[in-house]
DNA sequence: TTATAAATGTTACATTATAACATTGCATTT
DNA sequence: AAATGCAATGTTATAATGTAACATTTATAA
């Protein structure tokens, strides 16, 4: 199937967010009934954490989040809770920030190419058949297949280079 | 500039690695002396530890070679190498492996494409333009401008694939 | 209901990385 | 050569990120 998705756009730094929280739920919800898998309280919890903003968000901050409701949480609770997410693709790593954040179409399974403000930290995620057919066909030529790709973009979102950060 | 190139392919398992090596630290030497900026003994050394293989390597490994040597050695020491070679373009990290690879053309600093091998460890690396000027294209219809590219595909190299493993 | 597997709890530890301050060594001016 | 200043390295401590291993609880299905 062919595609080229903006799976989520840079949001207005303000803007209904609980919008965004609950329909991230919702798909999340309709997606694990579909598939008989279990999204338990503790797994939504940290996926509503995850859902706080549209910046990514590290391991330990959710740790700590979950501990003021929860106080016997440990490192394991929450790294487990993110696997689970990703194997799911209700979540993503930005791998270079150690990080972890929403995915806008949990759908379909896809890896999703990232651009990430350095100024506000937000993230839009790509799902884009021609970046990933490019790679692709690059990879072809060395005679090397694919299993997972990962893109992440750095630089500055246009809110903040217009509010001239 | 335009340019499309496979900075460093895949090599065959078996190959002449001290020409790998030499030519790399050559290289090193020479971009330092044009640019006025000192490879001192220890930073040469780490990038020699980098170069052992075409696999990425771990800081705490470098380390421990290190302190073979110069046991006094400690994690500032490898890090302030590392991140010495990164800005000068002489080494790369690998951020979904919290590893480093040495650059196959320090000649002129870029970002670079990386393919690796989850069977053999080892990476390729491409400066395509091809790729770049795409990811541009779909950042700019976002608003994004671009400071930093990473891309980082894993999967199986030739090699691996013809040996069935 | 009992057996099973999945999920979570718990403790301990491994790995990756940085902060902060001290010391050394090199390069320039006097 | 001595004094100065800065870059590089040494040193200690600790922060941040992530996993192993085993115990307990909870859900599901036989």
């Amino acid at each position: 199937m062919t595609k080229n998705k903006i799976i989520s756009p840079f949001k207005p730094s303000i803007h209904e967010h609980s919008d965004c929280l609950k329909s991230a739920i919702q798909a999340a919800k309709s997606r694990c009934d579909e598939s008989g898998i279990r999204l338990t309280p503790l797994r939504q919890q940290v996926l509503e954490l995850v859902w706080q903003s549209h910046e990514p968000v590290k391991a330990y901050d959710v740790l700590d989040s979950l501990k003021k409701e929860h106080s016997s949480s440990a490192p394991p609770t929450v790294y487990r809770a993110l696997d689970f997410l990703q194997e799911q693709g209700l979540v993503h790593k930005i791998e270079s920030l150690n990080a972890y954040v929403g995915c806008g179409n949990p759908e379909e399974t896809h890896s999703g190419q990232f651009f990430i403000c350095h100024d506000c930290g937000s993230v839009a995620e790509l799902d884009d058949a021609d970046i990933s057919s490019l790679i692709k066909k690059k990879a072809n030529r060395l005679g090397f297949k694919i299993d997972d790709e990962m893109v992440e973009i750095k630089g500055h979102c246009q809110e903040c280079l217009d509010s001239g950060k």
